[in-house]
RNA sequence: GCCAGUAUGGCGGAAUUGGUAGACGCGUUGGAUUCAAAAUCCAAUGGCUUUACGGUCGUGCCGGUUCGACUCCGGCUACUGGUACCA
C-alpha cells in the first residue's frame, strides 16, 4: 500500500498548529532544551533546499528531545532589514515593509509545508518596531558606555549600492552583495569597540563544544599575537618611533624602520623633511588604492625614503633610515615597524629594492638569496648579547634587557578590528543619537524609544553616500533631549547583523514591553545548548554576537557570559553541477516542487541522506525517490504487524536503536538512515512484526518524517499523538548474538569465512579455521609462523 | 603565502583504540507481475581474468611500520573553504 503524502501531511501540519503542539512555556518543573537555527534573511526567491537542510538537523534533534522528556524551545524568526528588499522595493516601487511581509509569509508557508516543529508564537522579525526597539536600546547602552563611537576613516565604498562596507563585507576588493569593486571614501563612520572584549571572546572560546575548525576559524579571526613594543629614538629629537614586534629576538638584524603613509610623524615633522612634496604624493597614491589593489600590487613593494628623519636602533646604536610605504597598516599595532630583511620577506624584497644593509641574525639561512623565515627555533648570531643564544632563550633575555633599559616592553596585539556599525540605507534600525551644537552627541531616552522608521516615499540613497533619512527634515529636525535645544538627528542606520546579534534571547520572551527579555526567562532557557548554522558565520555572526551578549552580561542583561554552548554547521547542499546553488546558475531547487511529488517526510529523509552532514555535497534528483521507497516500505510493514512476539530481528532492532540514538548526537543522519534502511529492509523479510517492535521503529523515523509515521501511529490505535511518546531505548542484552561469523585469512588475504559460538576459546576457533576445506588446501605443506585471532573478528595464519 | 578540510565503484557516500573495503541509496542489467506501462517484488552489479571453482589488482601519488594499513608515520599532488603585506 502506498500512502498519499498529501493528505496525511496536510491532515498532521493541521493538527500540530492549530493545537500549538510546538508552543513552550518555562514549565520549571521540567529540563529545558534550547536548540538554535540561524533564522533565514526572507528573500523573495523563497527558501531553497539548503535552507531545509539547515534546520532539519536540529528539527531531528528537538523532536528526539521532546520525546526524551525536556521542555524544548525551538524557535524561528526573519532577520528582515537589508539591501536585497530595499533594491526590489525601490524597483519595483513598493515598500519595503510590504516586501518583508510578503516574503514572511512565503517563507512561513514553505516551513510549515515542511512539517518543521517550531514555535510559531515566538516568532521573530527583526524589522518590527517592538523588536528593534530592543536593539536600538542595546546600542544606546553601548553608547553610554563609552563602546560606540564615531570616527573618521577610509572606509570601503561601493558606488553602486551607494554604502560604505565593513572590510568583512567588501573582501577580495569587490562588494558583497553587488560584486562591484569598491573604492575608498573619507567618512565619519560609527564603529563598535569590539577590540576591548578581544581577549575575553577568545578565552570564551575554550568553553565552545564545537570542532577544531570552527574554534581555529575564529581564533585566527581574532588574531592574538605577543610580543613587544620597542622605542626606537628619533635622531636630534625628542621623538621616539615606537613599533610593535613579535619577534624582538631579532632587533640586532633592524636596519630599517617603515611607518605607514598615515603615521603621524610625518605631520608632527613636516617641517624637518626635506622630501615632504614626495611624501605627500605617495601618501595621496596610497589613499586612492583600494583594499583590493593593495593586495593585488602586494608583490611590488613601493615606499618613500624620509629625508630629514634618522632613527638610532637602541641596540646597535647604528643610525638607521625611515622609509613611509603602505605595506605598513595604520591600523595594526603602532602602524611603524622596525624592519628585519634577514628574516622577513616583506622586509626583505624592501630592502633589496632600495639598497638597504640585510643582516644574519639566526643561523641557517643563505641570505645573499632570500630572507630566511623558518626561524621559529635556530641560534642567534650577530647579536652581541644574544649571540650563542636559541630563539626561545633569546627572547627573554631581550624582553628583560628592553624592560631594564626602558625602551620596551610586551605586548600583545589582535588583527581583529573594530567593528564598523553604520550602513547609509532605509531599511536598517535608525541610530538613536541626536547630534546637539551645544551637547555633542546625545542618545535617546529609553522612553523615546522606538525611534521609528519614517514613512517615505522614495527610498533612493542620497548622493555622496548619504542615507535617504537624510531627506526627511521631519525626521532629521528634532530636539536635543538633555538641552531642549534643537539638534538633528543621526541618518545612519544599523547594518544587517546587528538585529542578528540578540535575537536568540527575544526568543526566551518574545513579547515583553518592558525589557528585550525577562532575566527570569533568560535564567530558564540560555545558555542555547546546540546552534547549528553556516561555517560562513563561523567568524562574523558568531563572534558579534557573543560580544553584545558579553557586554550585555556585563550590563546585568543576561545571566550567562556566553550564549552558546555548542555550535556545528552544516555543509551546503550544492547544485546538480557541482556549483553553489544561486538563481544566475538556474541549479535553484525549490522544495515545494519535492513536497508535491514525494511529499515533506521524504524531502527532510533526502537533505539529510544524501551526504555527511557536515560536508557539503551535490543535490541528486534521482536519488529522491531512494527516500521515498524507504518510506513506502515502512508503511507497507503495518500489514505484518501482530501481536505475537518475534524473535528473528531483535538484535538488528536493538542495534538500530543504539546507532540512530548515536549517529543523531554525532550529527550523522545519513548513517542513521542507512541504519534504519536496513532494519526496514529486514523487517519486511520476517514472518510477522510484533506490535510493540514496529511501534519502536516508528519512534526511531519519526523525527525524520513525522507526518508518516504519525498516520502510521494512528492506525495501530494510539490516540495521543506522537510528539510527546518515549524515546526507545535498546536492550544490551539483546545486542549480542551467540554464533558470529568471522574471516579466516592467510598472510593476511581473506580466505574463508567460519561459523563460531561467541564463547569458543582461541584454540578452539584455530582449530576450527585450520580445519575447513579452502584453508587446508592453502596451509598444507607449508610451515605455519605465526597464528593471530582477534577475538570476535578474525583469524590470520602466517605461512 | 598561511590556516583548515577533502580525495574511496558509473554517481552520492559507508567503514578509522589498524582487523571481511565499498554499508545504505541512486543508476545499470536480468527476472517476476501486467494486455502493456507505471509502481512493486526478486537477483546481480569495483576492474581484469576464468565455462566455473578460483586467481589477481584495487581507497589521489611515492615510500615506510605491521601478521594485517582507507585507517598509523615520512614525503608529495590536486581540489574546496577561510584568511592575507598583521610586523
Amino acid at each position: 500500500m502506498e500512502y498519499n503524502h498529501k493528505t496525511v501531511e496536510a491532515k498532521w501540519q493541521k493538527h500540530w498548529y492549530e493545537n500549538k503542539r510546538f508552543s513552550v512555556t518555562e514549565d520549571k518543573s521540567k529540563k529545558k532544551y534550547y536548540s538554535l537555527v540561524e533564522f533565514p534573511y526572507p528573500s523573495g526567491a523563497g527558501m531553497h533546499v539548503g535552507h531545509i537542510r539547515a534546520y532539519a538537523s536540529l528539527e531531528i534533534v528537538s523532536r528526539k528531545r521532546r520525546m526524551e522528556g525536556y521542555n524544548v524551545l525551538f524557535p524561528i524568526g526573519f532577520d528582515a532589514f537589508g539591501l536585497p528588499t530595499e533594491n526590489y522595493a525601490i524597483k519595483n516601487n513598493i515598500h519595503p515593509r510590504q516586501v518583508t511581509d510578503q516574503n514572511i509569509k512565503t517563507f512561513t508557508n514553505q516551513l510549515q509545508r515542511t512539517g518543521f516543529s517550531f514555535d510559531f508564537d515566538r516568532v521573530v522579525d527583526t524589522t518590527d518596531e517592538k523588536y528593534y526597539r530592543w536593539t536600538q536600546w542595546i546600542f544606546v547602552q553601548l553608547f553610554n558606555k563609552g563602546l560606540a563611537f564615531r570616527d573618521t576613516t577610509y572606509v570601503n565604498y561601493c558606488p553602486s549600492c551607494k554604502v560604505v562596507l565593513s572590510n568583512e563585507d567588501s573582501q577580495g576588493g569587490k562588494c558583497d552583495r553587488c560584486e562591484t569593486p569598491v573604492v575608498q571614501k573619507e567618512k565619519d563612520v560609527w564603529f563598535l569597540k569590539i577590540t576591548d572584549y578581544a581577549e575575553r571572546l577568545l578565552q570564551g572560546l575554550k568553553e565552545l563544544d564545537t570542532l577544531p575548525r570552527i574554534r581555529i576559524e575564529q581564533e585566527n579571526w581574532i588574531g592574538k599575537s605577543t610580543g613587544a613594543h620597542v622605542d626606537f629614538k628619533v635622531k636630534d629629537t625628542d621623538e621616539s618611533l615606537m613599533v610593535y614586534t613579535t619577534r624582538p629576538d631579532t632587533l640586532y638584524g633592524a636596519t630599517f624602520m617603515v611607518i605607514a603613509p598615515e603615521h603621524k610623524l610625518l605631520v608632527k615633522y613636516h617641517d624637518r623633511i626635506k622630501n615632504m612634496k614626495d611624501i605627500h604624493d605617495y601618501q595621496d597614491a596610497a589613499k586612492l588604492k583600494t583594499e583590493f589593489e593593495r593586495v593585488e600590487l602586494q608583490k611590488d613593494k613601493t615606499g618613500v625614503k624620509i629625508d630629514g628623519l634618522v632613527a638610532i636602533n637602541p641596540v646597535t646604536n647604528k643610525e638607521i633610515p625611515i622609509f613611509v610605504a603602505d605595506y605598513v597598516m595604520i591600523g595594526y599595532g603602532t602602524g611603524a615597524i622596525m624592519a628585519v630583511p634577514g628574516h622577513d620577506s616583506r622586509d626583505y624584497e624592501f630592502a633589496t629594492k632600495f639598497g638597504c644593509d640585510i643582516v644574519e641574525v639566526i643561523k641557517g639561512g643563505d641570505i645573499e638569496k632570500e630572507a630566511y623565515t623558518d626561524t621559529a627555533e635556530g641560534e642567534l648570531v650577530n647579536s652581541d648579547i644574544l649571540n650563542g643564544l636559541s630563539v626561545k632563550e633569546a627572547k627573554v633575555t631581550i624582553a628583560e634587557y628592553l624592560e631594564a633599559q626602558g625602551i620596551g616592553k610586551k605586548a600583545t596585539n589582535y588583527k581583529m578590528k573594530d567593528w564598523a556599525f553604520n550602513r547609509q540605507r532605509y531599511w536598517g534600525e535608525p541610530i538613536p543619537i541626536v547630534h546637539c551644537d551645544k551637547c555633542g552627541m546625545v542618545a535617546l531616552d529609553e522612553k523615546d524609544l522606538p525611534l521609528v522608521l519614517p514613512e517615505m516615499e522614495d527610498f533612493e540613497p542620497g548622493e555622496d553616500g548619504q542615507s535617504p533619512l537624510a531627506n526627511v527634515p521631519e525626521f532629521v529636525n528634532t530636539t536635543c533631549p538633555t538641552c531642549g535645544g534643537p539638534a538633528k538627528r543621526e541618518t545612519d542606520t544599523m547594518p544587517q547583523w546587528a538585529g542578528s546579534s540578540w535575537y536568540f534571547l527575544r526568543y526566551c520572551d518574545p513579547h515583553n514591553n518592558e525589557e528585550l527579555a525577562s532575566l527570569e526567562n533568560l535564567k530558564y532557557w540560555m545558555q542555547v545548548d546546540w546552534y547549528n548554522g553556516g561555517m560562513e558565520h563561523v567568524t562574523r555572526h558568531v563572534i558579534y554576537s557573543r560580544f553584545w551578549h558579553q557586554f550585555l552580561f556585563d550590563i546585568g542583561a543576561v545571566p550567562t557570559e556566553e550564549p552558546y554552548k555548542k555550535r556545528t554547521a552544516q555543509g551546503m547542499i550544492l547544485g546538480e553541477d557541482g556549483d553553489k546553488m544561486s538563481k544566475s546558475k538556474g541549479n535553484v531547487v525549490n522544495p515545494l516542487e519535492i513536497i508535491e511529488e514525494f511529499g515533506a517526510d521524504t524531502l527532510r529523509v533526502f537533505t539529510l541522506f544524501i551526504g555527511d552532514y557536515e560536508q557539503s555535497t551535490p543535490w541528486n534528483p534521482s536519488g529522491v525517490k531512494g527516500a521515498k521507497r524507504f518510506l513506502d516500505k515502512l508503511a507497507r510493514l503495518a500489514e505484518k504487524v501482530s501481536d505475537k512476539p518475534n524473535d528473528e530481528y531483535q538484535t538488528t532492532l536493538h542495534k538500530t536503536i543504539k546507532a540512530v540514538d548515536e549517529d543523531i548526537e554525532n550529527v550523522k543522519f545519513n548513517t542513521a538512515i542507512a541504519k534504519l534502511m536496513s532494519l526496514v529492509n529486514e523487517l519486511s523479510k520476517a514472518t510477522h512484526i510484533f506490535k510493540e517492535d514496529y511501534e519502536k521503529v516508528l519512534k526511531l523515523v519519526n523525527p525524520f518524517a513525522p507526518h508518516i509515521t504519525e498516520e502510521l501511529w494512528e492506525s495501530l490505535g494510539h490516540t495521543e499523538d506522537m510528539v510527546f511518546a518515549s524515546w526507545p531505548k535498546y536492550d544490551p542484552t539483546k545486542l549480542v548474538e551467540s554464533t558470529i561469523e568471522i574471516v579466516v585469512s592467510i598472510n593476511g588475504k581473506v580466505r574463508d569465512k567460519i561459523s563460531i559460538n561467541i564463547d569458543m576459546s582461541k584454540e578452539e576457533v584455530l582449530t576450527l579455521a585450520k580445519s575447513t576445506e579452502k584453508i587446508q588446501a592453502q596451509i598444507a605443506g607449508k610451515e605455519i609462523r605465526k597464528e593471530i585471532y582477534v577475538p570476535k573478528k578474525l583469524v590470520n595464519i602466517v605461512v
